[in-house]
DNA sequence: CCAGATTTGTTGCAGTTCCCAACAAATATC
DNA sequence: GATATTTGTTGGGAACTGCAACAAATCTGG
C-alpha cells in the first residue's frame, strides 16, 4: 500500500495521529473517489485506495447510513466473477450554496456532492453592489434557489470574490472592482443567511476558477495547474500538488501586475506594462477600437466581429493574444504546471488568440519546461468559479465525511 | 487533536491507510521535532504532538533503540513537578552525504541528523567538468570525509546542481553552466560511490537552498518561503505550505527569465531584459567596471569595494538592487510568501542593496502583500544548498524512521 | 445446460496501535 | 516536612484494519 502523504517532510504544527483518525481518512478517501469520478464499483474503490474488501464494505455502509453515498443493484459486467455493486454519490447528501460575486451581477447555484449542479445559476444584474447590499442580495438568491440554508444536507455557502480575500474567516482586504476595502463579508453573509459563520468559505475568484476547473473542468486528474482567469482584471489561480496554493495569507496568484510589456501603458498601479494593462478587458477593447461598452456585452461584441472575420478584431485580439502568452510564458517559467487554462474573457476569444499566444509562450519559456505544458480554454466558462465555490464549501465534509 | 492534514483535499492517488500507518506517522512526527529543533523534553514532544505520554514513551523508546536519538538524563528544571527526561538527536544515527556541484568547484560535507556538520565542507576547484569526471570527484570526496557509502547510518547522498533536474531519477535535463544536458547523473552518482540508486537524490541548486534556509535558515518556522538564487544566473527556489515546490516535472523556480527591465539588455535565451541579465552576476561585474575577472573573486572583488566605500561600485550594486527587486516583488505579488530568502552573490551585498532593492519590491507589489513579508539575505550563505541537500537525502528516513 | 473457474460480498477473529486510569517517582512550594 | 504538581510506567480496553474461510453471482467451455 503506498504510504500516507502526511509525514513526507516533517510540517510545523508536527501532530500525531491516533488510531481514529485513520477511519476519518479512509471514509474522506472513498468519499473523494466518488465525489470525482462520480461513481465506481466497490471492488474498484477497493483497487483505488489498496483497502481491504471488508474495510470497504463497511466504509461504504457507513458513508451510506450517513446520506452520502447510494449503492446501486446494477452490476459492473465486466468479466466474470460476482458482479459488484456500483456506488454513486448522493448528490443531495450534502449541498453547497455556490456564488459568485462579478461587477456587473451576483450569481448563484446550489451544487451537491460529486458536483451536481441542483438548482441551475441564477444571476442578478446589480454595480458595485455595498457589502450589506451583497448579503441581502445572496440570501435573496438562496430563497430563489429553493435553499433553505438550515436544512439538513446544506453544508455550506462558497463565495467567489474578485480581491484579496482571508480564507479563515472570509475578511475581504481588498476588491477594487467592487470598490471594497476591509470588508468582513464572511460574517455579513453568516448573519445575512442565518448561518454559522465557519460554514461560510470565501476565497479569490481566480483561485476557485482554479479549483473548479481542477475538479470539474480541463484540469481533472491534474496536480500542477494554473488557472487565468480574465475579467475586468487579470489573476492567476494556482493548484500545486493538487491543492490549492493560496500563499501565507492567501493573496498568491496576484498575477495581474506583472510586467510584460517593455513599451507598455501606464497601468492604475503606478507601473508600466502590466499584463492586466497589457492583455485584460480594457485592452481587449482599446485595440478593437471599442469606445463607450464595458464588461460581458463589449467583450461579446468583440468575439462576434472576430468570429465574422473582421480584421481590425482579429488584429486585436491576435495582439491580446500575444502579451496573453508573455506572462502565462512567465508562469510557466516559475511554476512547471501541466495544465494551464485560460478563463474569462479569453475562453471565447482561445481560437482566435490562441497561436500568437503559443508563440509569445515558447519565446519567453524554457522549451524544457514549455515542452511539457499545454495551454486550454476553460471547461467550465463561467461556471469555473462556482464549481470552486462549491468545492471549498463541500471540502469540509469531503476531509471528514463522519461529520454528518 | 489537530486533524490529520492528509486528506483535506482529495489527492489524485487516494489511498487508504492502514492501523500500522499512523504508527510510522506518529515516529515520523516525533523524529522531525527533534531534527528540526534539536532537543526537546519528553513532554514538551507529547504537547507538541498530542501524542499521550505513554505513547510518546513507547515510540521514544523505538526511535532509541534504532540509534536516532538518546535520553538524556538531564531534567528540564522548569517549574516543578517530576522532571521529564531530554530527548536529542542522534547526528551520527543518520549521514547524509551532501553535495553541491558549482561552475567553479565541487563542494561536500557529511551533515548528520539535526543538520549536525559532521565533516566540514571540503571544496575540490575545477571547471566545467564531465559527468564522469563529476561522479568520480564526488566519490573521491566521501574518502576525504572518511564516509563509507555502506556504513549503516549513511542514509544518502543529496547533490544540488544548478540546472533542471528531475528528482524522481537525479536525471539531469539541462544545466547549461556545466554544459550538460541529458545526464543521468543520479546513475553515474549511484555506480561511483557503489551505492543504491534510491539512495543518490538529486536537486536542483535553488530548490535546495530554499529547503536548507527553511529548515536550518533564515526561514525556520515559516510555511511560505522564496529563496532566490545568485549564481552564474538566478533561480528561485520555493517552499509553500512548508514543503518543496517541485513542479509538474521538478523544473518549477525558473525565474532567470522573467522579465524585469523594458529597456534590458539582450539575453543568452532570445529575449531581452531578462532577471539574470540586469541582477545576476555578469550584470554586477559589468555595472562595477570589472573586466576579466569572474566568479567568486570577481564578486569578492566588488563586495570589498563596496565596503571601503567606492562610489562606483556602490551605484553598480544599487543598480542591481533595484532589478533585484524588480523580480522580487514580481514573486512576491504570485506566490505571497511570508519569508524571500536572497542568497548567493546577492548575500554578501545584502546591506548595500537593500534599500534600492525594497524601493523596487515595493513599486512592483501590491502594498497589501509586500507589507506582510520580509526580505532577508541567506543566513547559511554558501552552505544553504548543502543543507538542502543533506535535508533531501535525509527526508526518505525521515518519512519512515522505522527503515532503519 | 451444467461443472469449474473467477471474482466479489460477508463474517468472525486476530493483530496493531493508541488512549485511559491508576500508581509511582521526582520536584517545587509553603 | 507535608502537599501540590508534573511526569514516567504499567496494564487493560477500545477502535480500526487485515486475513481467511465461506457463500454468492457471473462467465467460460464443453
Amino acid at each position: 500500500m503506498a504510504p500516507m502523504e502526511l509525514s513526507a517532510p516533517p510540517r510545523s504544527p508536527r501532530t500525531g495521529a491516533r488510531a481514529s483518525e485513520v477511519r476519518r481518512h479512509n471514509l474522506s478517501a472513498l468519499l473523494g473517489c466518488v465525489h470525482l469520478d462520480g461513481s465506481a464499483s466497490r471492488s474498484q474503490l477497493g483497487a483505488a485506495t489498496g483497502l481491504n474488501r471488508s474495510t470497504v464494505a463497511d466504509l461504504i455502509h457507513e458513508l451510506a447510513g450517513r446520506g452520502l453515498v447510494v449503492e446501486d443493484g446494477m452490476s459492473s459486467t465486466s468479466g466474470r466473477g460476482r458482479p459488484s455493486p456500483i456506488v454513486h454519490v448522493r448528490a443531495s447528501g450534502a449541498v453547497a450554496l455556490a456564488v459568485e460575486l462579478g461587477v456587473e451581477s451576483v450569481a448563484a447555484a446550489t451544487i451537491g456532492l460529486g458536483g451536481q449542479v441542483l438548482q441551475q445559476r441564477v444571476e442578478l444584474p446589480i454595480v458595485k453592489p455595498s457589502p450589506r447590499e451583497t448579503a441581502r442580495l445572496v440570501a435573496e438568491l438562496a430563497a430563489l434557489l429553493g435553499l433553505a440554508p438550515a436544512d439538513r444536507g446544506v453544508v455550506g455557502v462558497g463565495v467567489a470574490v474578485p480581491g484579496l480575500t482571508r480564507r479563515a474567516d472570509g475578511f475581504v482586504h481588498l476588491a477594487p472592482n467592487l470598490g471594497w476595502k476591509n470588508v468582513d463579508l464572511g460574517r455579513l453573509l453568516a448573519e445575512a443567511l442565518g448561518m454559522p459563520a465557519e460554514r461560510v468559505h470565501v476565497g479569490n475568484e481566480a483561485d476557485l476558477g482554479a479549483l473548479g476547473e481542477h475538479r470539474r473542468g480541463a484540469g481533472r486528474g491534474c496536480e500542477n495547474l494554473v488557472f487565468v482567469s480574465g475579467e475586468v482584471g487579470i489573476g492567476a489561480g494556482l493548484i500545486i500538488g493538487g491543492r490549492p496554493m493560496l500563499g501565507a495569507a492567501g493573496y498568491a496568484g496576484e498575477a495581474g501586475h506583472m510586467l510584460v510589456n517593455p513599451d507598455g501603458r501606464r497601468c492604475t498601479c503606478g507601473a508600466s506594462g502590466c499584463w492586466e494593462t497589457e492583455a485584460g478587458e480594457a485592452a481587449l477593447l482599446r485595440a478593437a477600437g471599442v469606445r463607450g461598452m464595458r464588461g460581458v456585452t463589449a467583450v461579446n461584441a468583440v468575439v462576434d466581429r472576430v468570429a465574422a472575420g473582421d480584421a481590425s478584431a482579429v488584429a486585436a485580439v491576435a495582439e491580446i493574444g500575444h502579451w496573453l502568452g508573455m506572462g502565462v510564458g512567465n508562469l510557466i517559467n516559475l511554476l512547471n504546471p501541466e495544465v494551464v487554462v485560460l478563463g474569462g474573457i479569453f475562453q471565447p476569444l482561445f481560437p482566435f488568440l490562441r497561436d500568437p499566444m503559443l508563440r509569445a509562450v515558447r519565446a519567453r519559456s524554457l522549451d524544457e519546461v514549455s515542452d511539457l505544458v499545454t495551454v486550454v480554454p476553460s471547461a467550465l466558462g463561467t461556471s469555473a468559479q462556482l464549481h470552486g465555490a462549491a468545492e471549498m464549501a463541500l471540502a469540509v465534509l469531503l476531509a471528514d465525511p463522519s461529520l454528518r
